[in-house]
DNA sequence: TAAATATTGACATTTATTCTTCTTTAGTCT
DNA sequence: AGACTAAAGAAGAATAAATGTCAATATTTA
C-alpha cells in the first residue's frame, strides 16, 4: 500500500475509473504534512491544474476515504482536513493557534487490538489524539500571566 | 469535578455568569448518553424552555467547551456532537449507519502521560476513538454476500 | 475504435453555524 | 434591598462549507 502502482490497482478493483485529477489528488495528499482541507488542496493544485473544480477535489476525497487511502483527521475546525499518510500516527491540535502536529506515541496497536478483541463489530481504524497549547502558544500563555 | 457546585464554581472563576440556560444545558449534557448536536439539544430543551434559542445553546456549548466542561467528539458527519461526561472513555462510530458507542479501553492514561512527557507545550486532553461497522451492519453486511 | 458507463466541472442549493440587533439578566456596589 | 453595568439571551438574517444536478467529457472493455 506505499506504491502508486498499488493504489491504483485498489482503485480498480473497487470499481472506480484511475483518473488524471484522482492520482493528483492521491500524490499530493501522501506528499503533504499539512492536513490540509478541500480549499487548500483546491488552491495549492489549480496553479498545475487549473480546471480543475472544487466539487471534484470533494468528489475524489469522499472516494479516497470509502477506499481507505485518505482519512478524515477529525480536526477541532469549521473545516475538514484530510491526510494521505497513513502510516500510524497521531495528531496533536493546538487549541490556541489551530496548528496541527503529527506525533508518535508507541503503544496504539495494542490498544487498536484489544479494541478489536473486544468490540462486537468489525473495527478497522482508529485514532489517538491529543490537545492543548503547542510550544509557541504556552510560552505566549506564560509571559501573559507575569 | 462531579457536582453542579463545583461546575457553578468553575463557570464564576473563569468570569463566566452562571445563567439559567448555561445550567440546563450543562445538566442535559451530563445526563445524556446521546452524544448529541446542537440541534438535538435544542429540540429536546424547547419543549420545558420554549423561548431558548438556537443560537445560545451553540454560545453555551462553546463556552462549556472553553472551561472543559464539555467536549466536541470530532463525529464524522456534518453536524457536530458534544459528550459532557468527562469519565475517560472512547468512542466508536459506525461508518455504515452513524451510530455513536461508548467504549472503555484500559490503557488509555498511560498513552496519554506518555504523549504528555514527550510534548513541547502542554496536553490537557485527549481522545482515542474507533471506526468501522456495529454488531447490526456487520451482521448486515455478512448477509449481503451470500 | 466505438459503445456503454462513470466522472468531471460549473453552478445552484442546502443547511450547520455564526452574526447582528435589541432586550433581559446576573453580579456588584452603595 | 435597589440601581448600575457589562455580559448573555432571543430572534432572525447572514455566511459559507459541503453536496446535488446535469450536460459534456473521458475511460474502460470488447
Amino acid at each position: 500500500m506505499r506504491h502508486l502502482a498499488d493504489q491504483i490497482e485498489v482503485m480498480k478493483n473497487k470499481g472506480f475509473k484511475v483518473t488524471h485529477q484522482r492520482l493528483v489528488v492521491l500524490d499530493y495528499l501522501q506528499h503533504s504534512k499539512k492536513h490540509p482541507s478541500a480549499e487548500m488542496i483546491y488552491n495549492d493544485l489549480k496553479e498545475k491544474y487549473p480546471t480543475m473544480s472544487l466539487a471534484t477535489i470533494y468528489n475524489t476525497l469522499e472516494m479516497l476515504m470509502k477506499i481507505n487511502l485518505v482519512v478524515d483527521i477529525g480536526a477541532p475546525e469549521e473545516r475538514r482536513r484530510f491526510d494521505g499518510i497513513l502510516v500510524e500516527h497521531s495528531h496533536f491540535f493546538c487549541t490556541k493557534c489551530g496548528k496541527i502536529e503529527d506525533l508518535t506515541v508507541p503503544g496504539i496497536e495494542q490498544l487498536f487490538e484489544k479494541a478489536k478483541a473486544a468490540h462486537p463489530g468489525t473495527i478497522n481504524h482508529c485514532r489517538l489524539d491529543f490537545f492543548g497549547f503547542c510550544e509557541e502558544c504556552q510560552a505566549q500563555e506564560e509571559q501573559a500571566v507575569e
